[in-house]
RNA sequence: GCCGCCAUCGUCUAGUGGUUAGGACACCAGGUUUUCAUCCUGGUAACCGGGGUUCGAUUCCCCGUGGCGGUACCA
């Protein structure tokens, strides 16, 4: 059996859409699965639609995510070129030889012609299709107007009658009649190739044995195996991936946000988040146990390569659902050290609160971490921590039927407590100590007690324990935080 | 319009010619000596419709419906 090699080929448009994550994780799992190899190509056959950095900020992601290339533009190989724009001359090369083959011919139509033409096919409720008029004009005539300078493009010369039958690994045979094939457009009139023929020549050339790439690219199935075959080319396997879709149903797209991979690392979703997440769709790892125990879905990298089967990838599209994919995320950011989890941080603290003490910032993102969707979150998840004056209703610390008058006195109890600890036994341990003995003592109710500290240390509804709190808060801060709240009922 | 792909809880999915149709997320309830979160336990919830084939179809076949994609000198 030939090695296995895959290849992820994004355009530079500036950003990788979320989805094209997914088909370079599946192509990077069969690359490992099969010790095979993993190609980065750069399709930037569009240069209309050039963005400039693009390839830079595409290798940078890939990096970020985990991806190990084993050629690509940053890296080479035997098979490079792999920018398609530096390999104008190749393709050159081989649109000659089809040309010779009779599997193309030249068009000089011009899009005018064409628009016009497809707009009246349209009037007459016909399919729009390309009228073949340049493809059999007689050799001299061809070669005059070429010479003379005349723009031209290439066209694929597309059987006339009969049936092309393709395959994809995953949906099996695909029949086309051959009369709803057009003779698309190969080389454009500035000599650049379209994708349909430089993916089609790359591939080969690379010699790639399995080629993913989006079911919205099964209707250009047969007019590629057709151009394998004018060749006389082995064409790879192909397999096409299910869509992403919106939660509508609809197609994920930039209008909305978040298609780019970008956009979810800047709030804070974390590389294995986005892996995970976006292995389960459209696949799903063989399962021993059937019974109805709870099995998670929790996979390492490592997990899915060894678990990874072509055979259970799925063909229906799927929703990308945010609310899962937040579960992933803060199932992982639970999984992080405190120091790693710190220097992920920074930058959103750093952006919110300027700069404040490194040993500080680390116990309060450790009370803070359970609590985290998004690494983004951790701004206003702290701010309690790091605000001059809390700013909150006086009624919040009240607690369930407790009168005001009931509230103060508790907060004066607590403050007196507190204030018995010596600053330098102020650990979360030692105040809760203190604090549970003192209400066990009066045999009062420990919410009375406690939801008013709480209240009075964080302004807050929700937030960790005040133990934990306090301790982080340090004893000047927290009574001062509790005589403020005292002032206020 | 034409061509094609797809169809199991709200979402991601497992699964089988005979199952109590399983899991995950979300949701609901209870527990974990204050809240939120975490964690644990339990619960609600699905085979698109109609024909076949068959003793028996969610499963196989056909038709329909729906969703999506393609129909460019974009990828």
């Amino acid at each position: 059996m030939s090695k296995v090699r895959v290849r992820f080929a994004p355009s530079p448009t500036g950003f990788m859409h979320i989805g094209s994550l997914r088909t370079v994780l599946f192509n990077y799992l069969i690359a490992k699965k099969e010790n095979g190899s993993l190609i980065l190509r750069i399709e930037d056959t569009d240069q209309k639609r050039e963005v400039p950095g693009a390839v830079n900020s595409l290798i940078e992601i890939l990096d970020w995510l985990g991806f190990k290339f084993d050629e690509g533009p940053d890296i080479g190989g035997k098979f490079g070129p792999y920018i398609q724009s530096q390999r104008l001359e190749i393709y050159k090369k081989y649109a000659a030889e089809l040309l010779k083959k009779g599997g193309a011919y030249y068009c000089f139509c011009s899009p005018e012609r064409l628009e016009k033409m497809r707009s009246s096919q349209q009037a007459e409720k016909e399919p729009p299709h390309y009228d073949r008029a340049c493809r059999d004009l007689p050799e001299k005539e061809v070669k005059r107007r070429l010479e003379a300078g005349e723009k031209a493009v290439l066209r694929q010369k597309m059987p006339l009658a009969g049936e092309v039958k393709v395959k994809d690994e995953l949906r099996g045979e695909i029949r086309f009649k051959v009369e709803d094939l057009e003779d698309q457009v190969l080389i454009k009139s500035d000599g650049v190739p379209t994708y349909q023929f430089a993916s089609v020549v790359d591939d080969h050339l690379m010699e790639i044995s399995h080629v993913l790439r989006g079911e919205e690219w099964i209707p250009s199935f047969p007019k590629n195996i057709l151009l394998y075959k004018a060749f006389s080319w082995t064409a790879p396997k192909f397999i096409h991936l299910p869509l992403t879709l919106n939660k509508e149903g609809g197609k994920l797209s930039k209008r909305q946000g978040d298609v780019a991979v970008e956009d979810y690392r800047a709030k804070g979703y974390l590389p294995e988040t986005l892996l995970n997440f976006s292995v389960l769709l459209g696949w799903s790892p063989y399962m021993e146990n059937v019974s109805g125990e709870s099995q998670s879905e929790i996979l390492s990298l490592e997990e899915m390569i060894k678990k990874f089967e072509i055979k259970d990838m799925r063909t229906s599209a799927a929703v990308f659902d945010l609310e899962k994919l937040d579960y992933f995320n803060g199932y992982y950011i639970r999984q992080k050290s405190l120091d790693e989890l710190a220097e992920l941080c920074r930058p959103y603290l750093l952006k919110q609160w300027g700069e404040k003490g490194e040993k500080y910032v680390k116990n309060v993102i450790k009370l803070e971490q359970e609590r985290l969707k998004k690494l983004s979150d951790i701004s206003e998840a702290t701010e309690f921590f790091f605000a001059d004056r809390l700013k909150y209703e006086p009624k919040l610390l009240i607690w369930k039927k407790l009168s005001a008058k009931e509230v103060k006195k508790n907060l004066e109890e607590v403050y007196e407590q507190l204030e018995k600890i010596p600053g330098k036994n102020w650990t979360n341990d030692s105040i809760e100590d203190a604090l549970m003995s003192y209400i066990k003592a009066k045999e009062a109710k420990v919410g009375d007690y406690l939801w008013p500290m709480r209240a009075a240390l964080t302004g807050r509804q929700a937030s960790p324990s005040p133990f934990d709190v306090a301790e982080v808060l340090g004893k000047v801060e927290s009574l001062k935080r509790i005589k403020f709240a005292i002032s206020l009922t």
